[in-house]
This record gives structure tokens, C-alpha cells and sequence, in this order.
DNA sequence: TTTTCATCCATGAAATCCCTTGATAAGCAA
DNA sequence: TTGCTTATCAAGGGATTTCATGGATGAAAA
């Protein structure tokens, strides 16, 4: 698909009653370059209790993935299931954010991201994550420390934004 | 973005209240070539209380290195985590510089590499280091006792810049 | 009508851009 | 060399733009 983007930057954005949340800037730069627009794809993570962000390219590599998987499979004579591969791409929703990157986060996903009134967004690279500040700093495994570090400049070393 | 470059030269420069400081030319050529513009990438280092910095060839390979681990991966039918890896290069700050090589750290930056109102830069091949003079001197490894006579002559013996 | 939801406007604060200044180094002529 | 001019550089400061967030407006659904 379109550019191979790269997904870095953190910040903590404020949850407003209505459900909206906004993106730092610096990951909703690449975001847009990703969908070609300003939409976003928002996911529940496969294992961890938090979201999965990304833009319209790295959903299109989705089904892409999901192929090569089963051609190396079949190639190696294992066995892949697609339909189960593809399962944990259904719930992916995607949403159109202002030009100031703020997007309404649905209540189911507020649930199973367990956000409530504060979004810890971070870059990963491929993707990027949103936790409850809470939840992240307690329940986040171990190879999230620096991040953690980080988390915690926010909340108490800093005044603000995410950079 | 192009070519991957060799870094090379250093050079103390001073941090002004809004956290500004200017990569030394000679580092400031290498950074342009490698990014095809005038930006440069900074992040905190993995052990040493210090920056890292490079540009953007660099960094377009740590993102191509992940692809590459996960396809071989694929088929052999290992499992290889992206996110994993990629959380690691995830706190990769790209920020442009002015033609005259100034730049900002980031509040967040300075607080994790330690950095006051002097920054010592020098290059190391892949990609250059940042160090609060002081505590170059006084914490960097014994491995760097060669550079710290550098940076003694930048102190002491030297009027002012570096080459 | 009442509610819900998406789009649009408003605001204060903060980060980025750009022009200025003072100083040093480099080039050049005598 | 010496003295003068020019170019380059680091640093300062201010104006403009961007950012996050609060609220308003209007259209569609209940």
C-alpha cells in the first residue's frame, strides 16, 4: 500500500463526557498519511487490556499478513487457519477524526480498552496503543518499563503535551 | 531519505531556555545526507544515561529491520512478535532543524538524557551520541576515555568549536 | 418533540518559524 | 604578515501558527 509509516510519539489526552479523545499531533500526522484521510482504525489489542490504533494502510496489510502467513504455511505443509486469522481483525472500527485530531472512542471500546476519562496514546512502531494511564502503569508487562517511564514524566514531571 | 552515512566529529554546544541547541556542522552534513532533508532523529539510549541521534536512513531501516525479522520468521514458522520490537524504537523523536543545525530537545528528552544547558556531541559511525558534558566525564564507561579527551580539549584547550 | 450524533467555531496556551544580533572564522589585498 | 571585508555561525527574542479542549449549531433518528 502507500508509504511504509512509522508510528512514535506519546502523550496523555483528556476523554471528554461525550466520549472524545484527541490524537497527538505527531501520531496523527502519521495516521493521515497512512489513510490518506482523517480516519483512524481503532481495535481492541489481542491480549493486553488496552486499544490498538492505526491507519487505513496497515488495515489493508492485515489481509495481506493473513496471506502470507498461509502461503508460508502450505508451503511448509503446516496448518493456518484464516477465518480464525481473520476473526481478530473484525472488530476494527474506523473513525473519521477532526482536523484537530479528535475522535469519538465508542462505549464498547471504552469498555474493553477500560478508558476512562484519560488516553495514554504511544507509537509502536507498526501501530500505536492507547491505555488507561492507570491500568498501564499497573497491569503493563515488563517490556513496557521505559514506556512507563515515560508515562510517568507525563503525569508528574511535565506540564503538558507529547513529544 | 538515501543513503546510510558514516557520523563523525564533535562538538559541545550550549542549550538555551527553550531546550534549542545547533548539531555541529560536521554532524549536520551527515544528518542531511542521511535524511534527504534538514531532520533529524533523537532517542533515549537503551543503557547509558545519554541521546542517540541519526537520521532518517537510519530510522527507515530499524522500521524495514522489523518487516524483515517477522517474514523470515513467517517462514520458517517462528513466532516473532512486531510489536514487541517495535515498542523498542518507539520513543524516536523526528524533529526538522533550521539551516543553521538548531534544534529543540524536548523537555522530555533533556529530562531522560540528562541534558542541562551543554550538550556534547560526537559521532560513533551509525549514528552520534549526546551527553551532558559533566556527566560524560564524570559516569561514561572507560571505553570512552578517548572521546573524553576530546571533549577536555573542547573545555579547556579550545576556544570554541568543534572539528 | 426530544435525543443523539457529527460538524463547526472559539479560546488560551504553547510550540514553531523567522528575523536580528554579536561574534568568530575565512578570504583577500597590500 | 597586517588590516580590511565578507561569510558563516551560535544565540536571542518576538510574531505567527498550531494544538487541545470546551462549547455551539444543525441535521437526522427515536
Amino acid at each position: 500500500m502507500s508509504a511504509l509509516v512509522v508510528y512514535a510519539g506519546s502523550g496523555v489526552s483528556g476523554v471528554d463526557a461525550k466520549g472524545r479523545t484527541t490524537i497527538p499531533a505527531e501520531l496523527r500526522d502519521s495516521v493521515q498519511q497512512s489513510s490518506g484521510a482523517n480516519s483512524v482504525c481503532i481495535a481492541r489489542h489481542s491480549s493486553l487490556p488496552c486499544l490498538v490504533g492505526f491507519g487505513g494502510a496497515e488495515r489493508m496489510k492485515l489481509r495481506a499478513d493473513i496471506e502470507t502467513q498461509w502461503q508460508s504455511a502450505v508451503t511448509r505443509g503446516d496448518q493456518f487457519d484464516r477465518e480464525l486469522a481473520g476473526i481478530s481483525a473484525s472488530s476494527i472500527f474506523e473513525t473519521a477524526f477532526e482536523a484537530s485530531g479528535r475522535f469519538v472512542l465508542s462505549p464498547m471500546l471504552k469498555h474493553f480498552g477500560k478508558i476512562d476519562d484519560r488516553a495514554f496514546f504511544f507509537g509502536a512502531t507498526t501501530h500505536f496503543l492507547l491505555w488507561n494511564p492507570d491500568v498501564f502503569l499497573n497491569d503493563a508487562p515488563t517490556q513496557f518499563d521505559a514506556v512507563k517511564d515515560e508515562l510517568n514524566y507525563w503525569l508528574h514531571e511535565s506540564g503538558k503535551r507529547g513529544k
